[in-house]
DNA sequence: ATTGACACGTTATAATATAACACTCATAAG
DNA sequence: CTTATGAGTGTTATATTATAACGTGTCAAT
């Protein structure tokens, strides 16, 4: 990841290639707790000490992160340590769409797009995990199409690519 | 599923739509084993009796089928019961691209194209868990450009739908 | 006949995830 | 005020998915 730690935040709402660039991540961390915050007290639900704790924690990097380290974290910060712990606090905020699951990981990262209702698509790099997300228009609209075709009628979908991210690409094994 | 076993084979290679509509299913099975044997041969790989048997499993149906599920199946027929036996034959068919790995439930389903070198999307019944595999190439096409914007070099990529199949929307409960 | 690679069976264990129950606490209904 | 009510948390226990590691067998090429 690419934390520099600088002045240089970027203003606004974060460009999507947010994970795989320089920016001031401290800044970029806090604006979306407040967004968080903002949506929990519009819907009506409650970011409580151990949901806000695991968004914290997730938003310390762009990469995924595994149940079981959130929880490992969880307990030394004096929360409970036991799996529902954290796969309580994490289908929660999933739910609330402030973090995503990637599949092809078991893992969670944190949403870096909160005030949209979306389904990104996910650009995983295998060498520095870190997690970007793309916007899916064209491609659900490709997907749409396909499932025409077939009549099925898509509720949810998913869509994960793993590769390389730009960085990585230089410093290839 | 819909298997009327009657004569009605839909001929030559299946259509994308194979697990939603009415077909010969025996035929289509049978018929896909034996690409399976002629494709081994062809790459000097072994279909063995574990694995040949897995893939029929697998061909019973159009359903994802879990490891475990398989092993039992396994078991009763006399091969081994322990979980490595299991995944090893699903993991070769995986490696072979004649059995897809359906990540959104942890299962396996067989592939309906063994010859292409394909990565399809797939359609997955939240209703009666038939898999269908749809043709990715306009939706891959759009997930390249989303990926080429970041920079990102996709080496994998994977697509899955869950909704309902034409069938299952009639009958919505 | 021997070797070497692959496959298989088994034991054990790792990693991921959920069920179920007891307790707390905020809150809103009486 | 006080008492139901429901949401959230902590805990125990267990389910589900997956792999590591080791010994044995099999088979084809030497």
């Amino acid at each position: 990841m690419l934390h520099n730690h600088s002045k240089t935040y970027l203003g606004g709402t974060a460009t999507p290639k947010i994970a795989f660039i320089q920016h001031d991540h401290a800044h970029c961390a806090s604006d979306i707790m407040k967004r968080a915050e903002l949506l929990a007290r519009t819907r009506g639900t409650r970011l409580t000490p151990v949901r806000r704790r695991v968004l914290e924690i997730l938003l310390e990097k762009h990469q995924a992160m595994g149940a079981y380290d959130v929880l490992q974290r969880l307990a030394t910060d004096g929360f409970g340590n036991q799996p529902p712990v954290a796969y309580r606090a994490l289908n929660f905020l999933v739910k609330q769409g402030l973090v995503h699951r990637i599949q092809q990981l078991n893992a969670f990262t944190a949403c870096m797009n909160p005030s949209e209702t979306h389904t990104p698509a996910f650009l995983i790099c295998k060498e520095c995990n870190v997690v970007a997300e793309a916007n899916t228009a064209p491609v659900r609209r490709a997907l749409n199409e396909a499932a025409d075709s077939f009549c099925f009628a898509i509720e949810s979908s998913t869509i994960e690519a793993i590769g390389l991210c730009p960085r990585c690409q230089g410093s290839v094994i």
